[in-house]
DNA sequence: CGAATGGATACTGTATACACGAATGATTTG
DNA sequence: CAAATCATTCGTGTATACAGTATCCATTCG
């Protein structure tokens, strides 16, 4: 959706113009590493420096561009530690937001749950990736919207921007793993176990990464070996 | 520490700006509800408006000023169930930064801990408020940097600001408590043993928010009933 | 022929200016 | 006297301008 040069008659410029860049950002369009030179862009959006300016403060804020002091910005670039470092933050606060969601346990958003986990079911291999991705986000917003806890909101929707890049490649061929795991979740949210929940909404973020989930407890209490993907 | 109208010849003004702003507000010299007004704050520091908008910008991201479209900003006031919310965010990572340092365990910070918590052990109930925080921070800090997590540490830094304001009035009381915690932090974290380190560290921040741990597991394995502040 | 140095260029940091919208107070009218 | 309306003022949103610095390329020296 084209919005005409951007630069006639919207509110807040500088929203207009972050989410314009972000939307870029994401679709690949910038690569990693890529500058951002703020006249360029202001340019190509028919708008001044100062929106763009300020847009980029946002975005650096949310984490997918980085500023440099004397330098300007650029597109976040990753390494493999910060991943990882990413990877943990977020499986931690997605198991936050299932196990609130599991207690919280409103059978009125449990209902929209359901409806997006079958929609979900209709997604294939072939799906395109917008599509892929668009469920993914309905789901986790889903979870958030009955977990209740906006800053735990708006910091696990940073984190899985910055980690939308690097999973994409990934999420084509995880589509049926992936719609195990969130069905598991919903049932964990539906008879309300809060730690079942929470457990395997942090294993999730770790299978979606296809990364070993280093800091899980040593499950003292059961079985250990062979557990991923159990449970449901 | 007066820094001179500031106008002259420092480093990046928003950056310079952004900090002076917020240690006011820290510091209670704004209180939360009032308004920042650019032009105002901007003739107070000898600097133009555009620096103060963007420091105000990314205190914003930072969580304590809030920005309304065409109002300008004014510094966060958080209700009640907005404080129940950064308190359950921050003591999940809390828990999570503990967890990864006892994992890490690297003996030489530890030392540097352990170094901290002697210093701590001299704070009394007649100490300045400033000297208690700043030693708290210093420990945070101190287990940060062995988790050696980049992003969990910004995040976290941001929610300890936040919830300092609230927790303030009453850090005084609980000097005893709160070195007898972070204590008990410290010795899980040299013993390695990750859970109990992660599991107390969260603990430590619902009891300094006095506020019940309604998001802990129901405790399945072991005992439950008078377990606050046991394990050390 | 390679490395260092100098200048030209591009971009950011900051200041100033103007336009539009919101808030406030006075004035007028019922 | 109360309420509504209008004018004034204050403050943000955006644009433009200028200064300082980093980057890049050409030139020169070893």
């Amino acid at each position: 959706m084209k919005v005409g040069t951007l630069g006639s008659r919207h509110a807040p410029l500088n929203k207009v113009v972050a989410d314009s860049i972000r939307e870029r950002i994401l679709a690949g369009e910038f690569a990693p590493g890529e500058r951002l030179a703020e006249e360029k862009l202001s340019a190509e959006l028919g708008v001044s420096r100062m929106p763009v300016r300020e847009a980029l403060r946002a975005l650096c804020a949310e984490g997918i561009v980085t500023l440099e002091p004397r330098r300007g910005a650029s597109v976040t670039v990753y390494t493999d530690a910060q991943v990882r470092e990413l990877v943990e933050v977020r499986a931690t606060l997605e198991g936050l937001n299932a196990r609130l969601a599991a207690r919280r346990h409103d059978p009125k958003q449990i209902a929209e749950l359901e409806r997006i986990l079958a929609a979900g079911s209709k997604i294939t291999e072939r799906s395109d990736l917008a599509r892929i991705q668009e469920n993914n986000a309905r789901f986790h917003e889903a979870v958030e919207a009955i977990a209740a806890n906006s800053v735990l909101m708006n910091i696990v929707r940073s984190l899985r921007d910055r980690t939308a890049l690097i999973f994409a490649p990934q999420s084509r061929a995880r589509i049926r793993e992936n719609w195990e795991e969130h069905a598991a979740i919903v049932r964990a949210v539906i008879s309300g176990d809060a730690e079942l929940a929470g457990l395997l909404a942090t294993r999730h973020v770790y299978n979606a990464a296809q990364m070993p989930d280093a800091a899980e407890p040593a499950a003292p209490t059961a079985a250990k070996p062979g557990m991923k993907r159990a449970a449901a």
